[in-house]
DNA sequence: ATCCAGGACATAC
DNA sequence: GTATGTCATGGA
């Protein structure tokens, strides 16, 4: 069925750059197809698959997005369901406004961040398996190296749908198709060292020993323990997928750059350790510790501060 | 060629 | 708690 539909800015609380957003590379899963001026992905609910071709129209303070939806179903509507999806996965309920107001008067450290990143999102991945897959994949990794593998598991082990309009999609796979595929299989997609990592992982979701649902009921703390027990998931990973998988917002996943910005705008490039820099982030920010981590990322690699 | 990637883990003190 | 070496490839 094809439809189209909008999401107008009264339902979009505060500025929104769809673009920088997009293409800021935060959640780890694989990047929106650009087709014909429309930003693209599909995800599968509850057995209907869409296919949703985002744009945006006007201007990021006047936020207004067209959305053209494909899906296998041709008799049930998906626009309500795909309209949520969306505003979920771009954030759209988060009142950017506020976050800038919080900090911005104040004359916050993050605030300095703000004049060339309005309108940019934090993001939720498709959904939480994919998330902690992505997330996995990233460790010591290239952003590059880690987009590649992600898309060549959905592609190679995901379920191919066909569409309304003849095209066929890749889902990503689910936990027991990947907890059930041979390590030498899932190697051919660039993970390396990876790959028992998230064989592991799809196994333990399987069989219910980590349960996302429980995970995203517990609070931070909790949720951040239990992930920490898999194999190939510290602070850092955990934190990712806390803040992108499950929303988690006070969640400031550390690496490299952001453990190197805090020191020099914070602690005088002191040598602070980055747990430190994780809880100093959280007690600073709490909710909008996820923001910050966000914004500190992309003002640290625009203006090459460190 | 050779260096390293948006970390995790083991081992060392 | 903090410090250092290792991990396994592909891409720059």
């Amino acid at each position: 069925m094809h439809e189209e539909i909008e999401i107008s800015r009264e339902q979009i609380l505060g500025p929104l750059d769809l673009e920088a957003t997009l293409l800021s590379g935060q959640t780890s899963e694989p990047q929106w197809d650009l087709v014909d001026g429309y930003y693209s992905d599909a995800e599968d609910f509850g057995g209907r698959t869409a296919r949703y071709r985002v744009r945006q129209i006007r201007t990021r303070e006047e936020p207004h997005l067209k959305i053209v939806i494909t899906s296998n179903d041709e008799n049930a509507s998906l626009a309500r369901t795909v309209t949520d999806h969306v505003a979920n996965v771009l954030r759209l309920r988060d009142d950017l406004n506020a976050f800038y107001q919080a900090f911005d008067p104040k004359g916050d450290i993050v605030s300095k961040t703000f004049p060339q990143l309005i309108g940019l999102r934090l993001m939720r991945g498709n959904n939480p398996f994919e998330s902690l897959i992505s997330s996995i994949s990233t460790q010591h990794n290239s952003i590059v190296l880690w987009t590649k593998s992600v898309r060549l598991i959905r592609d190679t082990f995901g379920p191919a749908v066909r569409l309304s309009d003849g095209s066929t999609i890749h889902l990503f796979p689910k936990p027991d198709t990947l907890a059930s595929v041979r390590e030498h299989d899932l190697e051919t997609t660039g993970l390396t060292y990876r790959t028992k990592y998230i064989i592991e992982a799809a196994r333990r979701v399987r069989d219910g020993e980590l349960n996302l649902e429980e995970l995203q009921r517990d609070n931070y703390e909790t949720a951040k323990t239990k992930l920490m027990d898999l194999p190939g998931i510290g602070p850092k990973v955990a934190d990712c997928f806390l803040l992108y998988g499950l929303g988690k917002t006070e969640a400031a996943p550390v690496d490299i750059w952001i453990h190197r910005i805090v020191r020099k705008l914070y602690f005088q490039g002191a040598n602070v350790s980055i747990d430190k820099v994780a809880k100093f982030l959280r007690e600073r920010y709490g909710p909008w510790a996820g923001y910050v981590q966000l914004y500190l990322f992309h003002y640290a690699r625009k203006t090459r501060l460190v």
